[in-house]
DNA sequence: GCGTGTGAACCTCTTCACAGCG
DNA sequence: CGCTGTGAAGAGGTTCACACGC
């Protein structure tokens, strides 16, 4: 397998892909093709081949893609086949319904610890897991700075969150809060925006076809 | 304004500049130019002015956009002057989670109602709002069709909520669910996928670099 | 025959650079 | 002079259609 240049959009696919091959191999299919996968993804066959094709040849002429093998060639190039522990910063009503919901069935993420600044929380169960100081943050990236951190804080502590990762070597965030967060250059931060999604829909179902 | 046709990464941009309007709206600041809506959302002034020029000619040569025409502009394009109710549909911890967290501060948008079809959790409160039956959504579109529903349920029953919504009415859905789900062309369906978003930030972090 | 892998055409979105207006 | 609005160029992604291998 040869890296090649990085799209957003088709790592995005081929996250899709990977979720349909397991519900695939759960099924007991052992053969799928370009077809069925974009069916199930709803785009083009010739999507699915195109991205498939960037990364190796994993098809067989006349047949399609071997489940269990594709899979594997997929989390390779994803990188998840070990994924990072998942730790939540923000043990409010978000942190702990993430918690709560865990992350099974997703491709074997797990969330490892959660973290809240609130005397009142700390040391409370979330879930299974007791609430840490967020002070304990960086003894959980001295021993494995390869995690994700999720940042489910509220009125506006985002920003210092997020800062308090960076400074224990944090890479990777994924945010819900709705102020965009300044990070450094090499820290990856991505949001889960309802608000924006909802401005979507709204626009779908109310946009006026005034076209000329 | 003359509408054209729509590109959604367009569509969400204007959200992203709504947003940062309606922050400079609450610091009291009365202009500001392409260049700084691109500071504030990561993009270039260049794209700003695309963006907005495709929809007409807000801005004033030298001096900028006015905060509060733009964001009145901007609403009446996304639709969102007034935006529509939404409603939850399944009263886990998610729903509830997102009951409680409320959608203030993101232009205007209000939780309506909660729905379960768990017989155990109807009656009982999530956050100010009474848990209804799901056989009550019906009821609820009847009155207004122009919602979004948000699906919050788990464990494979999110395309039974969505074809309760599809029955009663429903044209827009932001759904939580890892399942992709099927529904008529003429509803729009989005999704907020956390284990998609775990994806693309862990391939962000381990991306072999090997070129050739 | 069937489905993959891929050159080539196509299309959409982004960036550049500057004319034009306040 | 400063900043917008936009033609033109460029980059990136998607679709088509078919050669090739099973």
């Amino acid at each position: 397998m040869i890296a090649v240049k990085v799209s957003e959009k088709s790592i995005r696919r081929l996250s899709h892909y990977a979720r349909c091959l397991r519900l695939a191999k759960l099924r007991g299919e052992l053969i799928m093709t370009s077809q069925q996968l974009a069916t199930n993804c709803g785009i083009s066959s010739a999507a699915v081949r195109r991205d498939l094709s960037i990364y190796g040849e994993f098809g067989k002429q006349g047949s399609g893609y071997n489940v269990n093998d594709l899979l594997v060639n997929i989390e390779d190039i994803l990188g998840t086949t070990n994924p990072p522990p998942v730790i939540i910063v923000g043990a409010g009503s978000i942190g702990c319904a993430l918690m709560d919901s865990g992350l099974d069935g997703t491709g074997g993420y797990i969330y490892d610890s959660i973290f809240d600044n609130d005397p009142a929380k700390i040391g409370k169960k979330c879930g299974e897991k007791i609430i840490q100081s967020t002070d304990e943050i960086k003894n959980v990236l001295e021993v494995n700075n390869e995690i994700i951190a999720v940042i489910a804080v509220t009125g506006g502590a985002g920003q210092q969150a997020l800062e308090n990762l960076v400074q224990a070597g944090c890479k990777a965030i994924l945010s819900f809060t709705l102020e965009p967060l300044r990070a450094p250059e090499n820290v990856e931060v991505r949001y889960v925006e309802v608000s924006t999604e909802l401005d979507v829909l709204t626009h779908s179902i109310r946009r006026k076809e005034r076209v000329n």
